[in-house]
DNA sequence: GCCCCAATCGAA
DNA sequence: TCGATTGGGGCG
């Protein structure tokens, strides 16, 4: 079936798809899924992708013609374009947008496309124009050739007209193995020539090595870590890295055959090293587990995993990634961030080894080249990535497991195109007819609740493995504390004695505090001016580390002031305790103790992670003191103790979801404690240890907090009740965006009920980056009316747009806000 | 989103 | 006065 016309997604934010006329010689080859490329304003050429085929004529415009197809066959499956359908339309985005964020920039080239002649073409001149011929000239010179190139020496408006009329007399073509320029990078590794080795005696070898010591000591070296552990890999930069050995030695001992190098891929490093545990068999308590899950697979619905923490979540994760692979078929293995989880990265290495892949934002774009184009030949079956590998043409996805469902970071809110990776995997999932699990040890409120509907399988974990008891929590009143004097600084007697004992006996405490800095204020007491950063309507946080002011919104840095600006007075006052303060309130307190800070100021140089990681791996740090990211990825046997001195504080934040937060948050930070021995033990100090959430927490029984939360997200209508819409209207001039805003509340006042509408108002930082923000809120009903609302709530957009004056003022939206 | 053009701004 | 910045419209 010929189609004339095609909607063709380009990688710009505008709205829709655009329609090109497919030129005859491409009618027979053109596919839904294919990149092409396609003209667009004046003078660009953009790699598109193909939506759609149709044969209707648009009657206000004249379509251009789709210049070229990029590919044989659709790079993107059927399913990818259903995906990014339904992520525009449910998340109110653009589809080019949700383009630009899911393909690797090197497979959508726009001015770097580049072109070559046809080979064995000959070429009559006289026919040419002069742009054409110059084109050809340059490119008999110097055989490929870039857009950005043909600039020089062709003007813009031009160029994409001489590249049509050249690729349409058969003398250039576009260089379609662009992706096959990319290699990932890989590392050299040594391993011992086993079939010349064993064909001699050692005593043979030693005496071909006699008269070469050192040749003799470095294969000597080699091979007694290869019998020590044939598996384990040898670095061949670790070998000189003491500079013990040169590499003329090990290029004689590799001349003699007695030595191979290797290659693997870079990103797959950490998995080859250490040591593989076979996993045991699951416990009864996994066991059943395992057949709940598997009878919701059947019945077709995906399964909420909720285990506390050190439940043995990952090995149910491994049973069903493993039975999926026997299947044949492929799994996503969602991540909220890339911290490697070397337990299951190192089982899956083992059984499937280069069919396992990694894709995350910290991949250069030759890497995800690479990765794109093993998935889609389908050479991995395996995927283990963050919420942009939910993007990679899987062809034949069986499985998605989202680790950490609770995280936030499924949502960031700093990058578009919004969308929630849990609630887009389950989506996705369905495309390809595939299962998934969530699971977390702190599901989100509301997995739990459409679990409780029945909308989600809900299989519960509730013991430890192997039986080790749960954490105990406990309370101290930190106003008593206060009151009879009992404290020093942020900390109580109490407090300190309980972590005294911990140093005394050389177990690990540790310390959440989730504020970064040393203090939130700097006051002038004089006065009362506080330091406000020049581009947001924000307090510059106090670093005394670094000893500086910094914007935790903007980034923006600025020196302490020693004096008040305003007044001059040198009584300058600070308020509010962060993490900086806390660890230095600990190191007063126990100068014999090691106690060392985790936050992101304090690894953000290379290493520091690791280095820390390090340090309390090999029990040297006594005392870690951290912001939230201390729950994750610390699982040390030695640590005992979790301490939050200043509870509250994580309370106090205007969002609904603030409760939700600080009890996954505590809850995950209490997981690192006595995970092998069972005595952990979780220290909560708090001016109010009366509060409903700290009372539930010490109770420990997940049903009854998610309870309260649901009551309390039901009496003020919260989701999982309602569903929220957040929209967000930006501008460099606060008189112009308000007035926007209260116009956009105007309209939608004409087609929404008022109680669904909050504001407009300004947000509640009022100005950042330079940007004055106001916010609208919309409380919508779940259920039919909800997609209907969703339309009038474009029909509103459409209005507002109409109005020019408008148009340069930047409009956020966020869906499940 | 990017480009073009016109209008406006601001330092000489 | 001129070059630099900002706003608005169009793109298939």
């Amino acid at each position: 079936m010929k189609s004339t016309f095609a909607q063709i997604i380009l990688p710009l934010n505008l709205k829709g798809t655009f329609t090109y006329k497919v030129p005859a010689e491409l009618a027979e080859k053109i596919e839904i899924g294919m990149r092409v490329l396609v003209p667009f304003g004046g003078k660009k050429i953009y790699t598109g992708i193909v939506f759609d085929l149709h044969d209707q004529e648009p009657d206000t415009f004249a379509p251009k013609e789709i210049i070229n197809l990029l590919d044989d066959f659709p790079i993107l499956p059927k399913e990818q374009i259903s995906f990014w359908d339904w992520l525009s339309k449910y998340y109110l985005c653009n589809i080019g947008e949700i383009y630009r964020f899911a393909f690797p920039s090197s497979l959508k080239l726009e001015s770097e496309t580049y072109l070559k002649l046809k080979p064995g073409v000959t070429i009559d001149f006289q026919n040419l124009d002069v742009n054409e011929m110059y084109l050809i000239q340059a490119l008999e010179v110097r055989q490929l050739i870039n857009l950005t190139e043909i600039e020089a020496f062709i003007p813009k408006k031009e160029i994409v007209k001489t590249i049509k009329s050249l690729i349409d007399l058969q003398y250039i073509e576009v260089d379609e193995k662009i992706a096959e320029k990319y290699k990932a990078k890989e590392i050299a590794f040594l391993k011992i020539n086993e079939e010349e080795v064993s064909s001699k005696s050692l005593a043979q070898i030693l005496l071909l090595l006699k008269k070469a010591p050192k040749q003799q000591e470095l294969f000597l070296l080699l091979l007694e870590q290869h019998t020590e552990d044939p598996e384990k890999t040898i670095k061949k930069s670790d070998i000189f890295e003491d500079g013990n050995f040169a590499h003329s030695q090990l290029k004689s001992l590799m001349e003699k055959n007695l030595v191979l190098e290797y290659y693997l891929q870079k990103d797959r490093l950490q998995t080859y090293e250490g040591e593989i545990e076979d996993l045991d068999s699951l416990t009864d308590a996994q066991l059943e587990a395992k057949t709940e899950i598997d009878k919701a697979f059947e019945e077709g619905k995906n399964v909420l995993l909720h285990g506390v923490t050190s439940s043995g979540k990952t090995h149910l994760y491994l049973d069903k990634i493993e039975e999926t692979i026997e299947a044949g078929k492929n799994v996503l293995f969602l991540l909220p961030e890339i911290a490697i989880t070397k337990q299951i990265v190192q089982r899956l290495e083992k059984k499937y080894g280069k069919q396992l892949g990694f894709y995350h934002q910290k991949l250069t774009d030759f890497e995800r080249v690479e990765v794109w184009r093993r998935v889609r030949n389908n050479d991995l079956k395996i995927l283990i990535g963050t919420r942009n590998a939910l993007f990679l043409p899987y062809q034949n996805l069986g499985l998605i497991v989202v680790d950490e469902e609770h995280d936030s970071a499924y949502k960031p809110r700093e990058v578009s195109p919004f969308f929630n990776a849990k609630d887009a995997s389950q989506v996705l999932a369905k495309m390809y007819g595939a299962n998934v699990i969530l699971g977390s040890a702190t599901p989100s409120v509301e997995s739990y609740y459409l679990a409780k509907k029945e909308k989600l399988a809900y299989v519960f974990l509730g013991e430890r493995f192997g039986k080790v008891k749960l954490p105990e929590f406990e309370l101290i009143n930190f106003k008593e504390e206060q009151d009879s004097k009992k404290i020093i600084g942020n900390f109580s007697l109490k407090l300190i004695e309980e972590i005294k004992k911990e140093v005394d006996r050389k177990k690990q405490t540790m310390i959440l505090h989730n504020r970064r800095g040393y203090a939130n204020v700097v006051e002038c007491e004089s006065c009362g001016y506080v330091n406000y950063c020049s581009n947001c309507d924000v307090v510059m946080t106090y670093h005394k580390f670094s000893n500086e002011m910094k914007c935790h919104y903007c980034g923006q840095k600025a020196s302490k002031p020693n004096a008040c600006p305003k007044c001059n007075s040198e009584n300058l006052n600070v308020r509010g305790v962060g993490v900086e303060q806390i660890h230095e309130e600990m190191v007063k307190i126990f100068p014999e103790a090691e106690v060392d800070r985790m936050d992101v100021d304090s690894m953000r140089k290379k290493f520091a992670y690791e280095k820390l990681y390090e340090k309390l791996e090999d029990g040297e740090t006594d005392i870690l003191v951290g912001t939230q990211m201390i729950s994750k990825g610390l699982d040390f046997e030695n640590i005992e103790l979790v301490a939050i001195p200043r509870a509250d504080s994580m309370l106090y934040v205007q969002d609904f979801r603030a409760e939700e937060r600080a009890f996954q948050l505590i809850t995950q930070v209490s997981g690192r404690a006595g995970r092998i021995s069972g005595e952990g033990k979780v220290l909560i100090q708090t001016y109010n240890p009366e509060h409903s959430v700290f009372q539930l927490i010490k109770e420990n029984d997940p049903s009854k907090i998610y309870k309260h939360f649901l009551e309390e997200r039901k009496k003020f209508l919260y989701p999982p009740f309602v569903k929220l819409i957040m929209i967000e209207l930006k501008h460099r001039k606060e008189d112009k965006v308000n007035r926007a805003s209260q116009f956009l509340g105007s309209i939608l006042h004409k087609y929404l009920p008022p109680e669904c509408i909050l504001g407009p108002e300004k947000s509640p930082i009022g100005k950042l980056n330079l940007m004055y923000q106001y916010q609208i809120l919309l409380k919508l009903p779940r259920g039919k009316n909800y997609s209907e609302y969703k339309n009038l709530i474009l029909k509103s957009f459409e209005e507002f747009e109409e109005i020019t004056a408008y148009q340069s003022i930047k409009k956020l939206i966020f869906v499940d806000f």
